[in-house]
RNA sequence: GCCGGUGUAGCUCAGUCGGUAGAGCAUCGCAUUCGUAAUGCGCAGGUCGGCGGUUCGAAUCCGUCCACCGGCACCA
C-alpha cells in the first residue's frame, strides 16, 4: 500500500509501488500528457520514478516554473543530440540553463556558421518527431569515465573527474544519445518543440581565457510556441530601444572609426549631456560639495605613486613628449585629487572637505568590450572624493548612500541593489587596513538597515566598495554608482590633516560617483525611456509650428516667450502640411507640438498636443508655460506608457 | 584580447554566375498655403570600410588591417 499525499492536500492509495506518471494519469489523461517530472517530499525526480513509499508528490508541467527550467534543459540535451547527429566528430561539454533558455558549449575544430544552426534546429525537429524516450541509469565513476573515454568524450571525463567521489552519477540516454546529466529530465523528446537556437558565439572552456576555446551555440525554448513568439517578440522590442540606435534617430551623437570607443555629440545629445551636469551639480552643491577641476595628463611618477602604474597600466593611455617624459591620460579622478588635497595644510576643522569632479577618464578597454554609450574609452564621471577623520567615515557613507539613493529616484529608478564588494587578489595596503575599512563600509549600510549582495574580491585595488545597481524598465540591472572607502592613496601620498591636539593625522578618503559615467548612464536613460524622455531631460522640449505662413511671426513670438520662461524650444515654418510636421516631430519623440493657426492667432492662444498624440487643446501661452514648468519641477514622464515605446 | 558574423548613397536596405551600381526615405529645386502621424513633380547624391593580390575585367574571389554587431574573457 502507497499512499501519494497531493499538493491540495488530497491523497490517493496505491497497491503497489506507482510511477509519477501513473499517478497522473490516475488523476486524468490530459495531466497524465502534460506530466514532465515530479517533485516527490522537496526533491524533483523524473517522470518515470517510482514511489514505493508514502510520499508528498507534486506533478511538475510545463506550467510550473521548474517545467520551464525542465524544458529548457531537455531543449539542451536535444540540441547536443542534434549536434553529435551531424557532425560526430564533435564532444559535448556542459549545457546549462540560463534566463529565458539555455546554451550548450562544444568542442570541435571547426567552428559552427550560421548555415550549421539552420540545420540543427531542423535535425532537433525531426528528434522531437521521432519523440525518442529519455531514460535515466547509474554508473560507477570509473565505469563512467571509461564509457565518456571511450567515446572520445573527453571533456566529460574531465568533469566527472571533477564531481566530488560521494556523488551518485546518472546518465540520460535518448536514442542513441547519452550525456552525464543530474536531471531530471523530460519523459521523451516528443514533450519538446517551442524552441529556436538564437546565437552563436566562442566560449572559453571553465570560462577562463587561458583555456581553449569552444563553440557555444543560445536557444531558447518555451513550453508552447505562442510562448516562444512573445520573447521573440519581446527581443524585436528590445531592439529598438537600443540607445544606439535612437542616438541615430534622435541625432543625440555618432561614433566614428577612427575614435573607437569615444563619442561625438552633436548639439541635442549635448544638452542632455549638460542636464544630467546641471542637476548633479545643484545636488551636490546642496549636500555640501565643491568642485574643482584636475588635469587630463599628468607625469608617469604620480601614477607610480598611486600604483596605478603598477596595477592599472595595461588599461591606461600613455604619451611620450619631445624630452622623452612619460605622461599617462587619467583613467580616474583620484590621485589628483590628493594632489590638491596636500596643497597647503588641513586642519581637522576643514574636515570632511568633499570635492567634487566631472573629470573625464581615459581607460584603454579591450576591443571586444566596446558597446555603444555603455562601455567606452573616454567618459566623464561625475566623481567626488570626501576626505574626513575615521570618525567621520561612518557618517559620510551614510549621506553618500543616502544622495545617491535620492538622485536615482529623482530618474525614476526605484529599483536600486547595493552590492559590497571586497579585497581583489591585486592590491596595495596591508591586510589591517583592509580589515577596518571593510568593516566601516559594511558598518554604514547596516546601519541604515539596507540590504546588500556580496560581491567576492570584486573591491577596488585601494579599497572595498558599495557598488549601485539600477533596475532598468526591462529588467536590466545597470551599474551605475560606487563608494570606495580608501586609507591607502593618502598612505601612499602622505596626505594629513592637523589634529586638535596639533599631531598629524592620515585622512580617510572616499571615493564616490553617483551616475557614474555620464555616457553610460545616457545610455541607460535611452534605453529606460525608450527614447521618450521626460520633459525636464528632453532636449528639445516643445516644437512650435505654423499651419501657414500667415502665423510665422505669431509661432516666433510664441517661441520666444517659451524661451524666456527657460524652455528649450525650436520653431517649424517649413512649408509643410501640418501633418507632415507633426509626424516628423512625433518621430524626434518632442514632448510638446505647439500648434498656431489662424483661429490660435486670433484668440492669442495655441493649441497643445502631447508626444503620446494626446490633444489637449487650445489654451493661453501663460497658462501652458505654468503646465510645463510644473512638470519640469516634479521630473515626470507624459505618460508612463510611453517607456512601454509607441511604435 | 579570443570565436563567429557584418561593412554598398545621410538613413534603411537590394545587387544573380566576376562584366566598372539600384530602391525607399531624407537632402536640394519647383509647384502647392494646407488644421493634428507622410502633397505632387524633378534634380542631385556612391573610391561599394582601408590596403594588397588573382583576373582582360573585382562590390562580388583570396590575403591582410580597421571598425562595428553577437557572445566569451575583461569592467580595478
Amino acid at each position: 500500500m502507497v499512499q501519494i499525499t497531493l499538493p491540495d492536500g488530497s491523497s490517493k492509495q496505491f497497491d503497489q509501488s506507482v510511477t509519477v506518471h501513473q499517478v497522473a494519469e490516475s488523476i486524468g489523461p490530459g495531466l497524465a500528457k502534460a506530466t514532465l517530472a515530479g517533485e516527490v517530499d522537496g526533491k524533483l525526480v523524473d517522470a518515470s520514478y517510482r514511489l514505493d513509499r508514502d510520499a508528498r508528490l507534486r506533478i511538475i508541467t510545463g506550467r510550473d516554473e521548474e517545467g520551464l527550467e525542465l524544458i529548457r534543459h531537455s531543449t539542451a540535451h536535444l540540441m547536443a543530440q542534434a549536434v553529435k547527429r551531424l557532425f560526430p566528430d564533435t564532444q559535448v561539454t556542459i549545457g546549462p540553463v540560463i534566463e529565458n533558455g539555455f546554451y550548450y558549449d562544444f568542442a570541435r575544430d571547426e567552428p559552427f556558421h550560421p548555415e550549421d544552426i539552420e540545420r540543427i534546429e531542423k535535425e532537433m525537429e525531426r528528434i522531437v518527431a521521432e519523440d525518442i524516450p529519455v531514460s535515466r541509469e547509474v554508473m560507477e565513476r570509473d565505469e563512467a569515465i571509461r564509457f565518456f573515454r571511450d567515446q572520445g568524450e573527453e571533456y566529460k571525463a574531465r568533469i566527472i573527474a571533477d564531481i566530488p567521489a560521494d556523488e551518485q552519477l546518472s546518465l540520460y540516454r535518448q536514442g542513441d544519445f547519452i550525456d552525464l546529466c543530474r536531471g531530471p529530465h523530460i519523459p521523451s523528446t516528443g514533450k519538446l518543440g517551442a524552441f529556436k537556437l538564437t546565437k552563436l558565439a566562442g566560449a572559453y572552456w571553465r570560462g577562463d581565457s587561458r583555456n581553449e576555446m569552444l563553440q557555444r551555440i543560445y536557444g531558447t525554448a518555451w513550453p508552447d510556441k505562442k510562448q516562444l513568439k512573445g520573447y521573440l517578440k519581446r527581443l524585436e522590442e528590445a531592439e529598438k530601444r537600443d540607445h544606439r540606435r535612437l542616438g541615430r534617430q534622435l541625432e543625440l551623437f555618432q561614433f566614428q572609426e577612427e575614435a573607437p570607443g569615444a563619442v561625438f555629440w552633436h548639439p541635442r545629445g549635448w544638452t542632455l549631456f549638460l542636464t544630467l551636469i546641471d542637476y548633479v551639480r545643484k545636488r551636490q552643491r546642496q549636500a555640501g560639495y565643491v568642485e574643482v577641476n584636475t588635469p587630463d595628463v599628468m607625469d608617469r611618477g604620480l601614477w607610480e605613486i598611486s600604483g596605478h602604474w603598477q596595477n592599472y597600466r595595461e588599461n591606461m593611455f600613455t604619451t611620450q613628449t619631445e624630452d622623452e617624459r612619460v605622461f599617462a591620460l587619467k583613467p580616474m579622478n583620484c590621485p589628483g585629487s590628493v594632489a590638491m588635497y596636500k596643497q597647503g595644510l588641513k586642519s581637522y576643522r576643514d574636515l570632511p572637505i568633499r570635492m567634487a569632479e566631472f573629470g573625464k577618464v581615459h581607460r584603454y578597454e579591450p576591443s571586444g568590450a566596446l558597446h555603444g554609450l555603455m562601455r567606452v574609452r573616454h567618459f566623464t564621471q561625475d566623481d567626488a572624493h570626501i576626505y574626513c577623520t575615521e570618525e567621520q567615515m561612518e557618517a559620510e557613507c551614510r549621506k553618500v548612500i543616502e544622495l545617491n539613493l535620492s538622485v536615482y529616484r529623482d530618474f525614476g529608478f526605484d529599483d536600486v541593489k547595493l552590492k559590497f564588494a571586497d579585497r581583489p587578489e591585486s592590491r596595495i595596503g596591508d591586510d589591517a587596513t583592509w580589515d577596518k575599512l571593510e568593516s566601516a563600509l559594511k558598518g554604514a549600510i547596516d546601519g541604515m538597515g539596507l540590504s546588500y549582495d556580496y560581491n567576492p574580491g570584486e573591491g577596488a585595488f585601494y579599497g572595498p566598495k558599495i557598488e549601485f545597481v539600477l533596475r532598468d524598465a526591462i529588467g536590466r540591472d545597470w551599474q551605475c554608482g560606487t563608494l570606495q572607502v580608501d586609507l591607502n592613496l593618502p598612505e601612499r601620498f602622505d596626505a594629513t590633516y592637523r589634529t586638535a591636539e596639533g599631531g598629524e593625522k592620515r585622512p580617510v578618503m572616499l571615493h564616490r560617483a553617483l551616475l557614474g559615467s555620464l555616457e553610460r548612464f545616457t545610455g541607460i536613460l535611452l534605453e529606460h525611456h525608450s527614447g521618450n524622455l521626460p520633459l525636464w531631460l528632453a532636449p528639445v522640449q516643445a516644437v512650435v509650428m505654423n499651419i501657414t505662413d500667415a502665423q510665422a511671426d505669431y509661432v516666433a513670438r510664441v517661441a520666444s516667450e517659451l524661451e524666456q520662461a527657460g524652455l528649450r524650444v525650436e520653431t517649424d515654418l517649413r512649408n509643410e502640411k501640418i501633418g507632415y510636421k507633426i509626424r516628423g516631430r512625433t518621430l524626434e519623440k518632442i514632448p510638446y507640438l505647439l500648434i498656431a493657426g489662424d483661429r490660435e492667432v486670433e484668440a492669442g492662444q495655441i493649441a497643445v498636443r502631447r508626444r503620446d498624440g494626446t490633444d489637449l487643446g487650445a489654451m493661453a501661452v501663460d497658462d501652458l508655460i505654468e503646465r510645463l514648468r510644473a512638470e519640469v519641477a516634479n521630473r515626470g514622464t507624459i505618460d508612463d506608457n510611453e517607456r512601454q515605446g509607441n511604435e
